[in-house]
DNA sequence: CCAACTGACAAACAACTGTTTGTTAAAATG
DNA sequence: CATTTTAACAAACAGTTGTTTGTCAGTTGG
C-alpha cells in the first residue's frame, strides 16, 4: 500500500494517481443536462454517472445552479477559443464569417450537444444565475456581432436580423439534426452563409 | 365506457350557464407550459390557474399527457388553419412563402408564445407521446414543403435545408424577441424572405 | 320524487427533488 | 507519529411531483 516516493517533487495542484472526480461532475452533469435539460438532470443522476452518492457531491459544488455556472463558464470558454481559432484561418469577411458558423454548429452537434445548454430557452435554466448566463453569453454573440460589422453590405441592411436569423438557423439545428445523416454540420453554415454571400455580395 | 347514441341523436354540447371547465384548462396549461415547459407546470399550477384542487383535473384529463396531447393537437391544428388561410391570399409563390412564414412566426409570437409548445426541443415533452407529436408537427410542416417545391430555383438547390434554416430562424425567435421591441414578427418573416428572393429569384 | 350523473372537494399515496447532517476511512502534512 | 485535510458514505430532511381514492352537493332525466 504504501508507495515510496523516493525524493520525487511532488507539486499540490493534480493529485497523481487521483481521477479528478471534480471534473468528471461536470462531463456527466454537461452530458445529462445536455439531454435532459438542467431539471431533467438531477443530482442523482449525476452523481450516479460518476459512481458516488448525491450527498457527496456537495463536497466539490455549493449547489445545483454553483455547477450549472461553471459549467455554462466552461462551454462559453470552449466555444469561443474555437471560434476564434478557426476565424484566425482567413481573412475575406465571408470567410471568417463562415468559419465561425462552422465552428459554432460543430461545437453544438459534435460535442454531445453539451453546447445546448448553452442554448437560452432550449433547456430551463436556474433562475438566480440567468444574469451570469446572460452576459457570458453576449460576449459570445459579439464575436458574430464584429464578424457581421466587418462585411461589406448595402447600406440599410440590418445585421441584428442578419445575425438573429443565423443562430436561428444554427442553434435549431440541434432539434433536427441526425449524425450520420444526409448533412455534415459544415453543411448547415455552409448553405446559409452561400445563400447570404449569393444576395448580398456578389 | 362510451355512451351509445345508436338511435338516439344525444349530443353533449356545451352547458349553457356552465362554464366550460375543460376549455378553460387546456387554455391555462397552453399558457403555464408555453412559459415554464412541460415539466415546470405542474398539475397543481394548472389546476390553481382555474380555481379548482388538483385531482379535480383527473375529471377532465386522464393524465397529464393526455392533457397535452390534447392541447399539442388543438395548437397545430390552429397553426395549421392560420398559415392555410394566410397562403390562400396569394398567387405568386415566393408570396405565399413569404405569407406562410409570417403566419408562422405571428402564430408564436403573438398567442402568448403558446405555439412554442409545439416546438420540438424548446420544451421538454412527456416521452411517452412523441411520436403522436412528431407526427402532428411532420404534418404540418408539410405544408411548408409543399410551398418550397413550388418555388422556381436553381437546378441542384437543396430545398430541405432552406425549410430547415427557415424553421430555424422563425423558431429561435420566441428566445430573443421582446413584444413592443424594435422589430415586429413579420419582419423577422420577411427578412429572411428576402434574403432568398434576393439570392434565388430577382 | 327519486335515481343517476356531473363536477368538484379533501386527503392521502409513493416517488422524487435539492440539500443537510454526522460519520469515517484514507491520504497528505507537520 | 500525530494531526489535519480530503473525499466519500449513510441517512435523513422538508418540499414537490403526478396520481388515486372516497365523499358529496347540485343538477338533471325518467
Amino acid at each position: 500500500m504504501q508507495t515510496e516516493l523516493a525524493g520525487k517533487k511532488k507539486t499540490k495542484p493534480v493529485k497523481k494517481g487521483k481521477v479528478n472526480r471534480r471534473a468528471e461532475l461536470l462531463q456527466k452533469a454537461g452530458e445529462l443536462m445536455a439531454d435532459k435539460g438542467y431539471e431533467g438532470a438531477s443530482m442523482r443522476n449525476i452523481a450516479d454517472a460518476v459512481g458516488i452518492l448525491p450527498g457527496s457531491v456537495y463536497y466539490h459544488f455549493e449547489s445545483k445552479e454553483a455547477l450549472f455556472e461553471e459549467l455554462h463558464r466552461n462551454i462559453v470558454a470552449a466555444m469561443t477559443q474555437r471560434v476564434k481559432d478557426a476565424v484566425a484561418e482567413f481573412t475575406d469577411p465571408w470567410d471568417r464569417l463562415e468559419a465561425a458558423a462552422c465552428a459554432h454548429i460543430e461545437g453544438l452537434l459534435e460535442t454531445g450537444n453539451q453546447v445546448a445548454i448553452v442554448s437560452p430557452g432550449f433547456a430551463r435554466q436556474p433562475e438566480g444565475i440567468e444574469s451570469v448566463v446572460r452576459e457570458e453569453r453576449r460576449t459570445y454573440e459579439d464575436i458574430f456581432r464584429m464578424l457581421l460589422d466587418a462585411l461589406d453590405l448595402p447600406e440599410g441592411t440590418d445585421r441584428t436580423l442578419m445575425r438573429l436569423s443565423l443562430f436561428g438557423t444554427l442553434n435549431w439545428a440541434p432539434v433536427w439534426f441526425q449524425p450520420g445523416g444526409t448533412y455534415k454540420p459544415s453543411d448547415i453554415a455552409h448553405q446559409h452563409i452561400g445563400v447570404l454571400r449569393r444576395a448580398y455580395s456578389g
